[in-house]
DNA sequence: ATTTATTTTCAAAATATTTTGAAAGTTCAA
DNA sequence: TTGAACTTTCAAAATATTTTGAAAATAAAT
């Protein structure tokens, strides 16, 4: 397979994939382009690349740039801004488990927090299913919870390293 | 706070969470309704709890069904079907867990597998950064799958004390 | 067999999201 | 300053997704 055909199905379908996981297409598919690229890349070749328009590859920047997952580069002598990906996946991947933990989780952990006490009678069996619904959610967020943050801080080997070992 | 309140709430943020998962907001819902009446409902339990339509309901009850979260059910003696949901949410993760990696995770790998024997000079550096970026993530790829795996197979308890041992 | 209760389907309508592109804003060199 | 190069914004248009509801299909009761 060529090079350029690959790049293409590789584009394609890390942009579908971020579909299923509440990014958007466009933006998965920018990130594609620029982890594949060696150099940095102005907007107007993601544009090129892409066929998007200016707008849209503005924009989609300015929100993998917010998620951590692209840099501005200034090339010194260069009028324009260049950006960049993180290349390294496990540095990707703890990136977006950050981000996601904070956006989604936290939130999410704090509210089950306020649900968990409500009035009326705890042997009426929807009272209970309630709570005990509510609370095995929130035990299970706080598992979730630490692990993440284990594997946040954690480096890729050692991390890995660890696993294998536990479940080998 | 009252039970019908708090269930409200509950209800409410549950599929705001979906939509960040790549589930439909209503789906979600009627998972999170289901997930906290102690017995089965039927559609128009559904119907009139959240006020939406009637095909609505079964669409993303069956879609529900097919993902493993919710089932069936045939009270003795009654003419129309109950739904229930599995209310254990260790399996309700699990379960998740093994669909999503089927749809999505196997796909990808899948084709990643295809992309990594490229044509061209492998000094090249586009062809070497391409090579390199597929093959990180399929490396990344396959310790995920199996992390995935062992979970899907471990129970809550040994699974998470095992984790706890690990990470404390 | 016919009626009645219930479920399913799916085209059209409603809603939500994404994309465009041109105008406004910014930055920097001359 | 001025103006050229470049970036950002955002309302409107295009697309995609979700929802509705009534008709068709199915299943059970009479």
């Amino acid at each position: 397979m060529k090079l350029s055909e690959a790049k293409l199905q590789f584009i394609g379908s890390w942009g579908a994939f971020g579909t299923h996981w509440g990014i958007n297409r466009t933006m998965a598919q920018i990130h594609a382009l620029l982890m594949v690229s060696p150099d940095p890349l102005t907007q107007d070749d993601v544009m090129e690349e892409l066929n998007i328009s200016r707008g849209n590859v503005n924009m989609n920047m300015r929100d993998l740039i917010s998620w951590g997952l692209v840099e501005r580069v200034i090339l010194s002598g260069e009028r324009r801004e260049y950006f960049t990906a993180e290349k390294d996946i496990w540095k990707v991947a703890t990136q977006i488990i950050r981000e996601r933990k904070k956006r989604e989780l936290d939130p999410m952990m704090k509210l089950l927090a306020q649900l968990e006490n409500i009035d009326g009678d705890k042997k009426d069996k929807n009272v209970k299913q309630f709570t005990d619904t509510v609370s095995g959610i929130r035990k299970f967020g706080k598992q979730a919870d630490q692990l993440l943050d284990v594997m946040i801080k954690a480096d890729e080997n050692w991390f890995l390293s660890n696993l294998v070992k536990l479940f080998k």
